[in-house]
Order: C-alpha cells, then sequence, then structure tokens
DNA sequence: TGGTAAAACGAACGTTCGTGCTATATACTC
DNA sequence: GAGTATATAGCACGAACGTTCGTTTTACCA
C-alpha cells in the first residue's frame, strides 16, 4: 500500500472509534489522549490527522453520518416507494438502534443534545444533517401519499414530527432504563398511526410484515 | 441573620446559577472554577459547600427538580383530577419550556442525554427523576380513565411515552432550530390524541380552554 | 541505493480542571 | 468581651486538556 493510502487508513480507523466514543461521552468528552490510548498511538500523530480539535468533531459527525446512510437509509431506500419505504425508514432506525452498535445509542441524539446550546460549525453541520432526516422522513411520507397509499389530507410536516420525537422517545427511555419495550412502544404508536391513515391500497402493504430482514452494504 | 443561614442563602444562590449553567452546558460543562467566577465568590469557598463535583452535580439535579415541580406540576395540579389536569401537565410542560428560562431548554432532556452512559449517582438520580416524571403522566392518564373522561380500553403506559416523546420530540426541535412550531405540533398531536380516546363526558373539558393560564407559585 | 515526503512519535508548552490545606473574617454563645 | 463555630478566601497541588515543535521511522521513486 502507498504511504498517502496508509495515512487516510489511518484517519478511517480514528473516525471508527471517535465515532463509538462520541456517541456514549460525546463530542465533548471525546478527548485526544482517550483516542490516542484506545488505538495505541500516539497524541501528537493522530492530532496531526485533523489541526484541531474542532476538526476532529466535524470529521467524527461527517463519519457518523455516513455510516447513519449506509445502515439506515440505504436499506430502506431497497423498498419500492411509498408506504413501506416510510415504515422501513422507522423500523430500521428502531432496529439499528436497539442493535446497541453504539454504546450511547443514537450518535445524533446524543451530539445535538450536547451542542443544541453551543455556537459554531460543529453544532451547524449536526442541525443541517438532522434536518435532512426530517427531510427524508417527509419525503418518504409525501410520496407515500402521491403514490395512494396515505391518506392525502394529512400534514406531512406533522406526521414526520411525530415520527421522529417517537423514534427519540424510544432512544431516550432505551439509554436511561435499558428497556428494549420502549421500541415496541414506539413501532407501535408509528403503526397505529400508519394504519389508521392508509388508504384502501396502502393497508396491505403493512399487514405483509417481512420478518427477516437483510441490513446489506 | 444568623450565621448558618447566610450559608443556606448562598448554597440556594450557587444552584439557582447551577441550574442555569447546567441545562445549556451540561452537568460536566458545569465547572466549579465558571461558576464561582458568575457569582463572584472564590473557587474554594464554593467548594466547601459541596464537597465534591459529583455532590455538586446531585444538588444541582435537585435543585432541578425542586423548580420543575414548583412550574410544572403544582400548576397542574390546580386543575380538578382526570383529564383537564392530565391535558394541563402536558401543555405547561410545553409553555415552561418555550418560555425559555433556562437558555438549555428541559433541563432533564439535556442532563439525560449527557449521562444516560455515565454510570454513577447522578446518572441514577435523574433516571429516578424522570421515571418519577413518567409516573406522573401515566397516573394523570389512569385518573382520568377512572373519572370516566377517558377510554378505559387504552394502555396508560403507552400513551405516557407517547406524550413524553412528543414533549421531549417539540423540546429538541426548538433547541435546535428556534422553531416554535415544535411546541404547536406537540400540542396538536397530544390533543389529537385526547380527542380521539376522550369519552362523552371528557370531550368538552378540551374545547374549553383557558386561554389566560396563570401559573402561580 | 540515496533522496524525499508522508506519517508517527516523544516531550513540552500554557491552561484549566477538581481538590486539598491554611488562614481570616463574621456572627452567635456564655 | 472572650471563645467558638461557620463561611469565605488564598494558595498550591497533580492531572488532564488541546496544541506545538523537532525528530525519527516508514515506504516510495530516482
Amino acid at each position: 500500500m502507498t504511504r498517502k493510502a496508509q495515512g487516510e487508513r489511518t484517519r478511517k480507523a480514528i473516525l471508527e472509534t471517535a465515532v463509538h466514543i462520541a456517541s456514549a461521552e460525546g463530542l465533548e468528552g471525546l478527548t485526544i489522549g482517550r483516542l490516542a490510548l484506545e488505538l495505541s498511538m500516539s497524541k501528537s500523530g493522530l492530532f496531526a490527522h485533523f489541526g484541531s480539535k474542532e476538526e476532529l468533531q466535524v470529521a467524527t459527525v461527517e463519519a457518523a453520518r455516513a455510516i447513519f446512510i449506509r445502515e439506515v437509509i440505504k436499506p430502506a431506500f431497497e423498498a419500492t416507494q411509498g408506504l413501506l419505504r416510510l415504515w422501513k425508514l422507522c423500523d430500521i432506525w428502531l432496529t439499528y438502534v436497539q442493535s446497541g452498535v453504539f454504546r450511547g445509542g443514537c450518535f445524533f441524539a446524543a451530539v445535538a443534545a450536547e451542542f443544541d446550546s453551543r455556537p459554531g460549525p460543529v453544532r451547524d453541520r449536526i442541525a443541517e444533517i438532522m434536518k435532512e432526516w426530517l427531510s427524508t422522513l417527509r419525503n418518504a411520507i409525501v410520496e407515500a401519499q402521491t403514490a395512494g397509499h396515505l391518506n392525502k389530507e394529512i400534514d406531512a410536516t406533522q406526521l414526520a414530527f411525530e415520527f421522529n420525537s417517537l423514534e427519540l422517545g424510544a432512544n431516550w427511555a432505551f439509554q436511561l432504563y435499558d428497556d428494549p419495550r420502549a421500541f415496541k412502544r414506539a413501532r407501535e404508536a408509528i403503526l397505529e398511526r400508519l394504519n389508521r391513515y392508509a388508504t384502501a391500497a396502502g393497508g396491505p402493504l403493512l399487514s405483509s410484515k417481512p420478518r427477516s430482514r437483510r441490513a446489506r452494504a
């Protein structure tokens, strides 16, 4: 491998670990010394990859976004556009958080709460990415309406807000009480709403819930 | 005033400031030096009131609980038990967060996210208090059912989870996007559910929403 | 094989953190 | 008014923080 490629490989390894630490201890609790220790490398060697702590934080946020897209967005988009894709977006999100790949649960829920009162580029990027997610959710709702699966009268922004809230609520309860029933409750609430607003054409899509979910990359 | 009373007065003033700082910067970002500076007193003089940072954190959590009870729980409990009290618990909570008394929004939402992966007495106390709140919400639902205002078939725990999620979601959106419509959305979602599950006796209680809300202590 | 540039290191910087120890004001008791 | 307990201040500590600097190791190219 070339010398240059080695640098990027290291950077990737650093960020991989950084995302895990930050999801649990926050982006501020993510110290360079701690990170270096975990990776068995020197502080200065690690630091050179970023130039400042803030840049490390932004890069970590970006890495978390890539993981989220790979693990949640992409698999959900394998479903056909409409009610099924909307449901999958919610369902896979919940499954992903529940799986416990990150010690601190949803990375963005954690760092959003941490940085919401801390102006700067880190906060701005986090806000952008979460808006991106909210838009994805909203778009899926509108598409389900266009496809004739969902009542066209309902307010897509309102419904997206509610789904996002239920997901955040499930993450919150799971992190605090380690109670997986929170995910069941969120799913129940979301499904209840989807079923209530579903048209005759859309309803059957949800009853045929696929039992085995393949989350390929 | 006695020498002893002076000590408690100072302690109270410290905690008042501490709650405000912690709601924005977190309980870890709440440093003793910063706190002393803000109160124009020495680090050591302030420190003597608590003995350790962890005790300061626990005391701050306790102070926040007292404020929450005074500003949200008590006013809501002035309403008669039943559907109206349940609604007031949600409504006043949202109003209180929206009012912006704390720079960081809901104190407990902030510190729960910060400490959910940090074992210790601080985390334990936060979890207890939030469970207390969830129970209050659940009890209000059950009471509304007993009073014949709300359909007895519905799962109180499930509904409490949903209401709490919507409140957290509103707080999250407001902190991140400074958009007060989030509160409108949360209210709409909660009211929609209350109206749907309300009995003939309960329904009228909500339509006579009092316009002027007095939040006396 | 010697030169070059990227990558990682080790040591130190100045600052801030939480936390002790000691001293000095202040108010209450006898 | 002397004695005592409480409240606050001053100063210093060891550790950890982000950051900088000069050096050494590594892998490619001529």
